[in-house]
DNA sequence: AGGTATTTAGTTTTT
DNA sequence: CTAAATACCT
């Protein structure tokens, strides 16, 4: 015991020891000599090494530029608006560019339309005037990127009709959702199973967790098992990249290399595991929908005949499948109009291809190609800044925005000492910009990552400011709440192995062992369960229980409502003894209950939480001050997406960090860091302010570089500041 | 043997 | 913070 304490003091020095070291370092190279204020200097961009493109990138980008100039051949082709039998005055509301996209009549088209330009309005007006045109509503479709901007397309739209036609019919939604519905409303059509389950990623991983213990992997080389949820991710983004899982391992995760045989194997009973108990997980969706669509004729032309005009979101983030998709759906009238930005790309990690947009043209040779570059969000000077970066980019396809909104400063960057000063400057900033009477939630910080928001929650905390947290934890993600869910999806499919197992080892005496052997019984039993099958155990009568409250939770005359208060009477005891936070998450569960209040049935509530979880969690509330509704954001830049604020701060600028470590040594993930400080940017209107601390240390590593992109830029365009901090170090 | 408590190591981005 | 490994109980 003494050993042990000798050694966490020693660790405690070494530790001590390191950070002193490393501030000397850096103070050395970083610290300028005049103290404060304003100034000029960031690192030179030749200070970065620069990712050399190999062979491949260099046939790919001699491709890219070609594709480039197609597009730009297609863009000589205008169309003349015809606006006769038009009640809505679109000239009025819309550019000439707009007005292009909005009236276009002649097959496909492609819009490609630039940050702040008023995308979703297109959209919007697109839609009003097909129906204007005398298109049935329902023959529209609409796929965008969550449902929730489905649903406010459709009820801008709505606005903009008024009384002259009906949106309420218009379908919309992300491609998993409207591949699911389609699978199930032509299930027999197309011969599948209608009752399968969704599988969320977590739900995948706890499956391939039974797996993985089932198979008994050794440890290899010293390495320990991989975890679950790497598995998880290493599978999923094989299939979602189209390249083979050893690929993936070698890319990105090298240290998984020992175990790169025992991952394809898992991936081979996953995928039979879900076959055979009727699951599905996203990739599977689009996958089955596709190949029904390719494969049975009589299912394409109905779903053609049904979806005669086909409306894309965010085409730069489809993937190889959603493209293909596409391309089916449009059929042969080819009615498909698809908006996007390739500059804008920023989920590549998972399968999207910006080229998607590029090879529009090929796809469709006859289609239209209509650039949109008046921007209404952003200052000029914040545009400018952000045209720079377009300009940085390597594959990029030109586009220069113009502004027209005034502007009273240049964006800003500043450089602090610690992270909690950084913080604790955005903190009041933010109070100063409250005084001047904006609101708060005018106001947004993001940040690369989520462990990045950290100092600014506890800083925001400790001032009483207001704050909501995008892309945190989701709500049906919290343990609690998956563990409800679990008894939910047994009601429904009961050779759900995976909930089972989370289900059982919530009783006492039952843990690994006993519960495999309970799923073995009952997965035998095809899927019936009997608690007497195991009276001589010591946990019968527990078994007893749930047997009752799974009836229940079946009977299809009472509301899913009242069937989720009754699981809730059930399981509270069980948190009790499994959580020691068990009050706070009590809330939850009523949340759980009031979101299956809609009406839906048990299948179609699981569903939809599946493919469109509610934000964040519902905590909100409990940071602001009492009366107070008006939030700052906290996002992550893969959150802040397709959103805006007036003023927007980004954090922990950092090399290493943003663009992040990994991404340094190849040039497409460069480029993709490259675009998600681009969209990062284009989310301010009026003030745009990036800082960083003079380090960031995670795990061994520590960075202390500017980020590269802010040396990219020219000076002249932003202004620089550095904040000294007031004590001493005391480190020195 | 099997369940439960404690230590310990590892962390991007998400439909 | 969370999942896996280990240590320690019944």
């Amino acid at each position: 015991m003494d050993d042990k304490e000798i050694g966490t003091e020693e660790q405690q020095r070494y530790r001590e020891q390191q950070q002193k070291q490393f501030y000397a370092s850096f103070i050395d190279r970083n610290t300028p000599s005049h103290a404060g204020g304003e100034q000029a200097s960031l690192p030179g961009p030749d200070q970065y090494d620069r990712p050399k493109m190999n062979a491949a990138q260099q046939v790919f980008l001699e491709q890219f530029q070609q594709y480039c100039s197609t597009l730009d051949a297609h863009i000589e082709r205008m169309p003349q608006p015809d606006l006769s039998n038009c009640k809505v005055d679109y000239v009025q509301m819309l550019n000439r560019e707009q007005l292009a996209a909005v009236t276009w009549n002649t097959g496909p088209l492609l819009v490609i339309a630039g940050a702040g330009t008023g995308k979703t309005w297109v959209i919007c007006c697109r839609t009003a005037y097909l129906i204007e045109q005398g298109i049935p509503p329902e023959q529209i479709l609409l796929l965008t990127f969550t449902r929730k901007a489905a649903r406010e397309m459709i009820d801008r739209t709505a606005v903009l009709l008024q009384s002259s036609g009906s949106t309420a019919d218009i379908h919309g939604g992300t491609f998993h959702g409207f591949a699911n519905h389609m699978l199930r409303r032509y299930a027999d059509l197309i011969g599948i199973d209608r009752n399968y389950t969704i599988l969320d990623s977590i739900d995948s991983q706890d499956v391939i967790s039974l797996i993985r213990d089932e198979m008994k992997i050794t440890r290899k080389k010293g390495s320990p098992v991989p975890k679950s949820s790497v598995i998880s991710t290493v599978i999923s983004r094989a299939r979602s990249c189209d390249i083979t899982i050893k690929e993936v391992i070698l890319k990105e995760y090298d240290y998984l290399e020992p175990y790169c045989e025992d991952i394809r194997m898992i991936s081979t009973i996953f995928r039979e595991y879900k076959q055979s108990h009727r699951q599905m997980d996203y990739d599977d969706l689009l996958e089955v929908f596709y190949h029904a669509l390719k494969t049975h004729g009589q299912f394409r032309k109905k779903v053609n005949s049904i979806y005669r005009y086909i409306i894309i979101d965010e085409f730069q983030d489809t993937n190889l499948i959603q493209g293909k998709l596409v391309e089916l759906l449009a059929g042969e009238e080819k009615q498909v109009m698809a908006v996007g930005d390739d500059a804008q790309s920023i989920y590549a990690f998972r399968g999207a291809r910006h080229e998607n947009i590029l090879r529009f043209p090929a796809v469709f040779p006859e289609c239209g190609i209509i650039k949109i570059q008046q921007n209404y969000r952003s200052s000029r000077e914040i545009l400018a800044y952000t045209n720079r970066i377009i300009e940085s980019m390597v594959f990029g396809y030109r586009k220069i925005l113009s502004s027209e909104i005034p502007g009273d400063q240049k964006p800003e960057v500043r450089r602090f000492f610690y992270q909690q000063d950084e913080a604790s400057w955005i903190c009041s900033r933010i109070e100063q910009i409250r005084e001047k009477g904006t609101e708060l939630s005018r106001i947004a910080v993001l940040f690369r990552s989520q462990y990045l928001s950290n100092y600014i929650q506890a800083e925001m905390l400790k001032r009483r400011i207001p704050f909501t947290v995008y892309g945190g934890l989701k709500f049906v993600e919290r343990r609690h709440i998956k563990d409800m869910l679990a008894y939910l999806r047994i009601a429904l499919n009961s050779l759900d192995a995976a909930a089972w197992n989370r289900i059982l080892r919530l009783l006492p005496d039952i843990g690994t062992v006993r519960a495999s052997l309970v799923i073995q019984t009952i997965m035998q039993n095809g899927g019936t369960f009997s608690s007497s099958s195991f009276s001589g155990y010591s946990f019968s009568s527990r078994l007893k229980e749930l047997e009752v409250l799974l009836s229940t939770l079946r009977n299809d005359t009472m509301p899913l409502q009242d069937r989720i208060l009754k699981l809730k009477q059930y399981y509270l005891p069980l948190m009790k003894t499994h959580c020691s936070d068990y009050l706070s998450r009590i809330p939850d569960l009523d949340v759980l209950a009031v979101l299956g209040g809609s009406g839906d049935s048990l299948e179609v509530f699981l569903s939809d939480l599946a493919l469109d979880p509610p934000g964040s969690t519902f905590q909100e509330a409990e940071y602001g001050e009492e009366g107070q509704k008006e939030h700052v954001v906290l996002s992550t830049i893969h959150s802040a997406k397709g959103l805006e604020w007036d003023h927007v701060f980004i954090a922990a600028m950092l090399d290493g960090v943003f663009p992040d470590a990994r991404s340094l040594l190849n040039i497409e993930e460069l480029e993709e860091e490259r675009r998600m400080f681009y969209v990062a940017c284009t989310r301010a209107k009026r003030e745009l302010v990036l800082t960083f601390p003079s380090y960031i240390q995670s795990y061994s590593r520590y960075f202390s570089l500017p980020s590269r992109f802010l040396s990219e830029n020219r000076k002249d365009l932003f202004r620089f500041f550095i904040e000294e901090r007031e004590q001493k170090i005391h480190y020195l």
